[in-house]
DNA sequence: CGTAAAGCTTTACGTAACGTAAAGGTCAAT
DNA sequence: ATTGACCTTTACGTTACGTAAAGCTTTACG
């Protein structure tokens, strides 16, 4: 059987290119040229082609095949071993280099998360700052110094978890307070869960609860324009409503 | 601190030419370049060419080292996990590789060992052919083809370990033999040990061995002038040296 | 039988990251 | 002024083909 290089590229399941090539660098020659100047392969060659292949697929350069295919004597076992060595050799190359870069990312997110807690403490202290200019004053003046700071310094240390949970319950009391404002009963299940939530928060301020302390500051909440601005941002009268929430709550009128 | 080619490379521990062609890529641009046309790199380009450097060694082509480092927006934590991710599909794919090499070498070798088996098989076939065209004739006459033939069908059952104890044994007899042949004795230690070993390899011959048999076959030895030529080969007179050692030692004189 | 499509040829550029020349200008020192 | 070290640009070589161009041959079809 005679083939043309398409046909046996077909074959061989390769391009026409790669046995032009093949037969430019001299490791497989076409049995024959025809009159035309067509390449011919014959039987022999597809076999040689086989060879050729079979040993690419294991990774061996072109030189190399041409040594092992066209010196008969040419000592196979030890060109596989010598070539198993340097695909090893290879690999361990691969293996340090993945090494590195998961170094490196684990150092890039090592920073990463050293930066998220940069923010994060950052955070903290931007809101103690907003805290102490908006009701710094006056919030001192009524608690003192001492609890003042003892809360400023509970919150700096919270983790960034128990700074998320506090965030959250901030945002939970408004909703819930913003639902039991519409019918209006601060006596109300809704109204004294938005109570409850206001003294879990409370407590991450807070060294020791007490719910005289609670009614007083709901109070404050009336009395001081800056705090009554904050509740009833959304609708007017919020504040007194739970100031009114936290003393049926609390069981305390002042 | 400005640098010409050659210094910075010397800093950096590449070579001139590399810095060319970085410069060529567009990957690092000298600061300026002088009224000579000289190319001359500042303190900013030692840092880029430290972090080339740095994503060179994990292995990063230099188009995506371009990318990282000229796009300070760049999200190169992804890029070295995508880079992970290619270089652990680049070890699998040598992985598979190393197997397939491993497995021809085992093929390979068994292939090897089994020509050996094959080359073995052929040694005993030899010498059987060998045996049959030398002495066939004649033993057949004395013993019978019975005999000649389990003869036959025991050495072809020799592992090649047995074999190669049996070739072992003929030399052995020859030397020792030779040594006794000095001495003139066949009664002496050396010759019996002779005669001994003699009769050890008969036995690799020999279904059943026994002494008369075995100074029957001594008494061959002379009688016939192939297997006289045999043990002659070296010493003329030895065939009947190691006939009167077997005789002393099996007891028997025919 | 003419023509178009398919197949063949050679030549040659591109790939990645430089090494290695060659030919020629510049600088510092002798 | 010369020499040697250093600089420049240009360009080829490296691997195993892919891709394209320009031109010839074979095959198929109307």
């Amino acid at each position: 059987m005679e083939y043309t290089v398409q046909k046996l590229a077909q074959l061989a399941g390769v391009s026409s290119r790669t046995l032009r090539y093949y037969d430019e660098i001299g490791i497989l020659n076409p049995a024959r040229i025809n009159a035309s100047g067509y390449r011919i392969y014959g039987p022999a060659e597809v076999d040689r082609l086989q060879q050729i292949l079979f040993y690419k697929e294991l990774g061996f350069r072109l030189e190399q095949i041409k040594q092992i295919v066209t010196d008969p004597g040419f000592d196979r076992t030890r060109a596989l071993q010598e070539h198993r060595q340097q695909l090893l050799a290879e690999r361990k190359r691969l293996d340090v280099l993945i090494h590195n870069v998961e170094k490196t990312i684990a150092f890039m997110e090592g920073k990463q998360t050293m930066t998220d807690k940069d923010k994060f403490e950052g955070f903290k202290e931007q809101l103690i700052e907003e805290n102490e200019k908006k009701y710094g004053e006056e919030i001192r003046a009524k608690y003192g110094d001492e609890v003042v700071d003892r809360s400023n310094e509970k919150l700096k240390n919270m983790t960034q978890e128990q700074f998320e949970k506090f965030k959250h319950l901030e945002k939970e009391i408004k909703t819930t307070l913003a639902k039991a404002f519409k019918n209006g009963d601060p006596a109300s299940d809704i109204a004294q869960r938005a109570a409850h939530l206001h003294k879990q928060w409370l407590t991450h301020c807070w060294d020791n609860y007490n719910k005289e302390a609670h009614a007083g500051l709901a109070q404050m909440y009336v009395d001081d324009p800056r705090f009554t601005a904050y509740y009833d941002e959304e609708q007017p009268g919020m504040a007194k409503f739970l100031r009114d929430a936290i003393h049926i709550y609390t069981g305390f009128k002042r």
